[in-house]
DNA sequence: AGCCAGGCCTGCC
DNA sequence: GGCAGGCATGGC
């Protein structure tokens, strides 16, 4: 157990609150909203998210059933609107296939068999499948993040950023325990918050719930 | 007024 | 297998 990570998580929490992520009406909703998020403003992809209500077109058939060029004009907002729009093709035409639309239908499947299918997707890369896999789909997995890994790096935790080697360094950091899916849920969302707020490209550390830990290990200006 | 956002793919090396 | 370049709108 890295009781350096648990320590992290209960600084966040004590300086933020929960945040009960993710904000959506259904799980499709957080589905769609995945993909639309992606490099992009979380206002932006609400406007799009919105559009898509308007449109009726927020379910697997109603995106399946759209053209592209509608669909993309309908998500605008989002930035990168082409391409989002593929992808969230992509995904229906998986989801419809095999598993007729149906988000029960995951059931049957283990987390590392959806991901390994969620990853084969063309526009869905770890973090957008961790992200599906643990706000839609509630599983017991973490969503790291470019500000995960800065933070890391910050904090003096790694040195390279690595996905993969971060994610399980988190996961092993909490006990296995039917709380751990929220606790990923809150970690995750904890960690934008911070990164929005202090863990910017450009360093903003004044204020930094963290900035004495991080300034401890002298690489808080990286 | 710029800089940048809850990434990912492609095409070079 | 790593890494620039492209994708694009709107918030601050």
């Amino acid at each position: 157990m890295e009781k350096r990570i648990q320590r992290i998580y209960q600084k966040l929490c004590d300086a933020f609150g929960s945040q009960n992520w993710w904000p959506a009406e259904s799980r499709f909703e957080v589905i769609v909203g995945t993909i639309l998020t992606q490099q992009t403003n979380w206002k932006n992809v609400e406007k799009a998210i919105k559009n898509l209500k308007k449109e009726d077109l927020l379910s697997p058939v109603g995106i399946h059933k759209t053209s592209s060029k509608y669909l993309s004009e309908v998500i605008k907002p989002c930035g990168f609107y082409n391409i989002k729009a593929e992808r969230l093709k992509n995904f229906v035409s998986y989801f419809i296939e095999n598993y007729g639309g149906e988000l029960t239908n995951f059931s049957y499947q283990s987390t590392a068999v959806i991901r390994n299918e969620l990853l084969k997707i063309n526009g869905l890369g770890k973090e957008t499948a961790d992200s599906i896999l643990l706000y839609a789909l509630d599983r017991d997995t973490f969503v790291v993040d470019a500000y995960t890994l800065r933070l890391f790096k910050r904090y003096g935790i790694s040195g390279k950023p690595d996905y993969e080697k971060t994610k399980k360094l988190i996961e092993r950091s909490f006990e296995k325990n039917n709380d751990r899916v929220n606790i990923f849920k809150e970690f995750h969302a904890l960690i934008v918050e911070l990164g929005k707020k202090y863990c910017k490209k450009k360093p903003l550390c004044t204020d930094c719930p963290l900035a004495e830990e991080c300034m401890k290990k002298g690489v808080i200006y990286e």
